[in-house]
DNA sequence: AACAATTCTGACAATCTGCTGACAATCCAT
DNA sequence: ATGGATTGTCAGCAGATTGTCAGAATTGTT
């Protein structure tokens, strides 16, 4: 699903600019020219995030008063203010409100996707109490096990239950073989020898759908699997 | 305990400005003037925040380098750039590689310290815990408990009291897989498992009503359910 | 090269899980 | 107590997952 985000400008040319740029970008975005307009909408829905302007028109604060607003509906809503005006005092009360940037709109576009990415990464990490215990990052591979999300490369591989816990046993120590039986007992289960092969087949498969290159997990004769130390 | 920021600068002049600035607003400071020093100061014990020059002088990119070192050893640590080179290429680098913001070094100090305040604001709120409000949103979702209302896209739906409380356990911490214990255990109800796919198919159904689209909620198969976070 | 041991591969069957709809039990306000 | 809303349980079903196995392919050894 794509992140929504809201732009709040009375510059129809300005605003266009910008969620052309941003929709480019594969952003969902909504538009609107008003204070009072986008107050109503983000009563039943709010976006992802937020770009206002600071002087909206008439209203010689009405960014101001919009983010007051929106703090009070969400907190954490991750806020850029864009200005024309660029005094310091302004970017300082701006920040202090509650806003997490301020950007003068003599800015470059890739200058503000680059800001909207970087916010929302850091946005993220407050949606994802992923502690050490929870979080597995070797190289490319990522395991967010209270999530239950692997991916590698970033592309999310779907693993069942079972997959996972092998593929867990393995990257935890990187170079390390893991016989058939070890595989068994971290994954809670009592099976053949040959069915082990067989889920690292499966594995396997699922990796290089999402990257052929994949090999990560080695066969050793005789042995059994080792996940490929990131060293060599 | 006062948050320390580490300043890794070469040019003292500057170094000590900064320094002494963050230190007049209560902030522990440490300074270092290149990024050898910096890197086996972090290997010892990580600041809270980190402010990098980019041009470290010798090294053209030592600051990209050392925002590399850093971010490899903790992916979140609040990082910030200063920059004299303020060009829009370098600007999208330094943000895509990981760092929350970047200033130029013409920054007035009460900007650069509004700055670093709302990027702690920001970082705490990965760490605080789950603020337990009545209000909840979550984009096209609003759950307002004290009224006992929900919302979808600002349908209202009507939903009895442990539908509610199944909502809420899931959508409180979107993309994190409930299994059907904990659901119960947040909907204070002790029953059968098959209960709690009951429950969630009376939920889905009367979301449903009012989306048909609706598919927030999806089941992990072998562990549990969990809300459809606005992320991929 | 020949051989044995081991692993791979694809197909299939057995098992497990969750969905669905119906119904019973319980709660609550009248 | 009565009637409606809510909640719990269950059996049948569809589909996903897991276990097994027989050949083919690979590896290590002699």
């Amino acid at each position: 699903m794509p992140r929504r985000i809201a732009i709040v400008e009375d510059e129809p040319a300005i605003r266009d600019n910008y969620a052309d740029a941003l929709k480019r970008h594969g952003y969902e975005v909504a538009t609107y020219p008003d204070r009072i307009t986008a107050t109503q909408a983000f009563t039943s829905r709010l976006p992802d995030l937020v770009l206002i302007d600071v002087g909206l028109g008439s209203e010689i604060d009405g960014g101001f008063t919009l983010c007051r607003d929106l703090r009070a509906m969400s907190p954490t809503l991750p806020l850029i203010f864009l200005t024309a005006r660029d005094s310091d005092f302004d970017v300082v009360s701006g920040l202090r409100m509650g806003a997490d940037d301020y950007v003068p709109k003599t800015v470059s576009l890739p200058n503000l996707i680059a800001r909207i990415a970087a916010l929302f990464r850091r946005a993220d990490l407050a949606n994802s109490p992923a502690t050490a215990e929870d979080l597995l990052l070797r190289g490319p591979l990522s395991i967010d096990l209270k999530r239950m999300i692997v991916r590698w490369n970033s592309h999310p591989i779907e693993l069942t239950l079972t997959e996972l816990w092998m593929v867990h046993a393995l990257a935890r120590y990187p170079g390390h073989v893991k016989d058939r039986d070890a595989l068994m007992r971290d994954a809670n289960i009592v099976v053949d020898d040959g069915t082990i092969t067989s889920h690292v087949k499966r594995i396997r498969r699922k990796f290089q759908v999402a990257d052929p290159k994949f090999d990560a997990i080695e066969t050793v004769y005789g042995m059994g699997y080792r996940w490929r130390s990131s060293a060599e």
